[in-house]
RNA sequence: GCGAGUGUAGCUCAGUUGGUUAGAGCACUAGAUUGUGGUCCUAGGGGUCACCAGUUCGACUCUGGUUACUCGCCCCA
């Protein structure tokens, strides 16, 4: 096919049937299981000033340098298609002046479309559906494993099962810079055996080459220095405490010395979840505590944490059948003109008692109504012809039975609406 | 940004070393005739073979370019 203005730009859907159902049915779950965790929904604006993620995700991400959808407006102001969620909850915090104190943890969740201008692939578009949860105001071991358990339960609750929760930690700003120091030394040795990418990362962003799939730099990676001995006796102390509780809440996990994250925000303990079923096995959510996001943007120094899941990418685990709508469907068909205004005041009475219902009657005779009403999925029909009329009858037709078991059925058309709601 | 693969009917796809009028299945429309669809039968509609150029007497088929989609890499959720 041609390009033509009817099929959707590079990279963007319409979301509509069994994957709008599965969409819904995810939302639905983590609402329901947020409320129970205290938090309460946000929903940002999906443009924002292009600084907003500049200083909060970091310039030199290649989500910042490479995959914003950046635009200038009318007033020639640099704007930008948020990319992720929590800087602009971050935003919404400070401009609202919702107060954040350092034993008051205020927790937020949102959702919606999300916009990387990326090459599209499995699981992966350019604009994408995120579920998100921020605690912000208290830093405690605790909180971290409960950000990670809820995480968990949103997954296992919509029926993902096989999940492998992997963790580490960044530590402390301090940390983090002589571990980073550490690692370009390390690195730099081996710099001729690295992968191209690698190379490059060594100068831009050295924690990335711990993540690299590349077999080369994999191995050099196992031989690298591991940030626990660059973690400060607290640092340590803290994630130490991350691990046990996740084992007290009864949580697997694997801690896994290489999981660095791709947004510069990130302190402390960090997080993916993985799902490796064979056919698929990527990170459908992740994320981690921050502790100087807030501040960064300009809000009070508080300390806080978060994770994502990746709507496209858990929709793509979940069984279709599952969500295709098999509902009794109720149509109501007049016989032959004479009758359409009798059978339209059924369908109205059976509307305004709230049944699902549709009106067919259109179709030369009734032959090619019934055929309309089956392409429907429609399993009750309504039949409304002269007879009915006289006896004050409806037939009722059950297209999913044969003659034998009972496919026609008179019922009195005062009893009707009972007799529906008993179906 | 890099690599690979695909593009033929509404959908899923065949199409012989290049040769008349490009096919199948499903879907669609009608035959159905006065109150019953789904399965069987019959007929019918539907294609600029993604686009542009080149080679050739002749191109769906070969070559080059463009474009779109899909799948990897990078990156990310």
């Amino acid at each position: 096919m041609s390009k033509n203005i009817f099929s959707p730009v590079r990279g963007m859907k319409d979301l509509y049937g069994v994957d709008f159902n599965k969409y819904q049915y995810i939302i639905d779950t983590a609402m329901k299981i947020s409320k129970k965790y205290g938090y309460s929904p946000i929903e940002t604006p999906i443009v924002e000033h292009t600084e907003v993620f500049q200083r909060s995700i970091g310039d030199e991400t290649d989500v910042v340098s490479k995959e914003m959808y950046t635009f200038k407006d009318k007033g020639d102001e640099s704007i930008t298609l948020r990319p992720e969620g929590t800087a602009g909850v971050m935003r919404a915090i400070i401009s609202n002046n919702i107060i954040v104190s350092n034993n008051l943890p205020l927790k937020l969740m949102y959702y919606g479309p999300m916009f990387r201008y990326d090459r599209p692939q499995k699981g992966r578009y350019r604009q994408f559906h995120q579920l998100g949860f921020e605690n912000i105001g208290a830093k405690s071991p605790y909180i971290d494993a409960i950000n990670i358990a809820l995480a968990n339960e949103i997954l296992t609750a919509v029926g993902i099962f096989d999940c492998q929760v992997c963790i580490n930690s960044l530590g402390e700003q301090l940390s983090r810079e002589n571990y980073i120091k550490a690692i370009v030394k390390y690195f730099s040795i081996y710099e001729d055996k690295l992968s191209e990418e690698s190379k490059i990362r060594l100068k831009k962003n050295p924690l990335r080459i711990l993540d690299s799939k590349d077999q080369g730099d994999k191995e050099i990676c196992s031989m690298a220095p591991k940030i626990y001995d660059y973690l400060s006796k607290s640092d340590l102390k803290y994630f130490e405490c991350v691990c046990e509780t996740l084992s007290k809440y009864g949580i697997k996990y694997s801690i896994d010395n290489l999981l660095v994250r791709g947004l510069d925000y990130y302190s402390h303990t960090i997080f993916e979840l993985k799902v490796c079923n064979g056919q698929y096995k990527d990170a459908i959510g992740g994320g981690g505590r921050y502790d100087k996001l807030l501040s960064l943007l300009g809000g009070p120094d508080v300390s806080g944490i978060g994770f994502a899941i990746g709507l496209e990418r858990l929709m793509m685990l979940l069984n279709d059948k599952k969500f295709q709508p098999k509902e009794n469907i109720i149509s109501v068909i007049p016989v032959s003109e004479k009758e359409i205004d009798n059978a339209f005041e059924l369908y109205n009475t059976i509307l305004s008692n709230d049944i699902r219902a549709e009106f067919i009657h259109i179709g030369q005779n009734l032959s090619k109504k019934v055929e309309i009403a089956s392409k429907l999925n429609s399993t009750i029909l309504l039949i409304v012809g002269s007879d009915e009329i006289k006896n004050n009858t409806v037939t009722v037709t059950y297209l999913n039975k044969t003659e034998d078991e009972g496919r026609n059925k008179t019922v009195d058309r005062n009893n009707i609406i009972g007799f529906l709601k008993h179906i």
